[in-house]
DNA sequence: CGCTGACCCTGACGGC
DNA sequence: TGCCGTCAGGGTCAGC
């Protein structure tokens, strides 16, 4: 279920448990994901004390001496702090057993995830062309406005895209342009200057505020249920079609754009 | 290079 | 109750 402010969330929750401490063993109990489990991970990764916790837009990077667990949690995907002795479920894939004792178990109904091993130094594929991270300095409006001169492709698109920048969701897309007043399908290279200024500071701002909710929701990280701390915000479009705008009142439209649900309002959205 | 659509997989839900 | 189609918050990849 993650957009950037679960998985930073997961970060967050999982890192205490993890940081200093020696992996006893990695069990694969399914290794067909989005791409196979390297068979050799689990030796890899085995008496390797874990580093640092760090993540790259939606993917978590456990580092070690040896070299770095590199995973995603695709859509379905989670990651928690269970004890070991508790009987693994239904989609229950991995368990990352640690010497003291902790047990951080992924589980991920769909598949969509990966469990990826990074050497020292090397540079993954899926990392190399990433874009900015949405809420570090260097990102802001004048990136979104350059990168966008000459594209056709829906503004939605655009900033979904993890090559312009990572973390930005079908939610969060939905969200933030309604917010600065954009419409989705909205050629990217048609959108002024001005208005990716305003449009970056929304995304800042409400992934700075998800990320917040997400750590408050989420506190109860060992072994809760784990219901998604953006749930709890007021969602202005997504998921609201037919409803009411809550900006002029209007009906909120639904259309798909790149196979992913769009919601907006024809009003408040040019 | 940029854009579109297919695809990966399971589960939930609505209509009949 | 069951069957069928559609949809779901991720991303890659082939083809034009």
């Amino acid at each position: 279920m993650p957009e950037l402010p679960e998985v930073e969330t997961t970060r967050r929750g999982v890192a205490p448990y993890c940081l200093g401490e020696a992996v006893q063993a990695l069990v694969v109990r399914e290794p067909r994901l989005r791409w196979p489990v390297p068979p050799r991970l689990a030796e890899q990764i085995a008496g390797q004390v874990i580093e640092a916790v760090n993540r790259r837009g939606k993917y978590l990077l456990f580092s070690t001496a040896a070299g770095s667990l590199l995973v995603h949690l695709g859509m379905s995907g989670s990651l928690r702090v269970v004890d070991p002795a508790q009987a693994p479920g239904k989609h229950d894939h991995i368990d990352i057993r640690l010497r003291s004792g902790a047990c951080l178990r992924y589980h991920d109904p769909r598949r969509f995830g990966c469990f990826l091993w990074l050497e020292p130094g090397e540079q993954h594929p899926l990392l190399s062309h990433l874009g900015p991270e949405p809420l570090d300095g260097e990102f802001g409006g004048d990136h979104l406005y350059r990168l966008s001169r000459g594209r056709t492709s829906a503004v939605k698109s655009f900033i979904m895209d993890s090559k312009v920048v990572v973390g930005v969701g079908n939610i969060y897309a939905n969200e933030v342009l309604f917010l600065s007043g954009i419409h989705p399908r909205r050629a990217a290279g048609r959108v002024s200057q001005a208005r990716y200024g305003v449009l970056a500071n929304n995304i800042k701002r409400v992934l700075t505020s998800a990320v917040e909710l997400g750590g408050t929701t989420l506190r109860d990280f060992v072994g809760g249920d784990g219901k998604p701390g953006y749930f709890a915000q007021q969602l202005y479009v997504y998921g609201r079609a037919g409803e009411v705008c809550k900006g002029c009142g209007g009906l909120l439209r639904e259309i798909r754009l790149g196979q992913r649900t769009t919601v907006f309002c024809v009003t408040c959205q040019r």
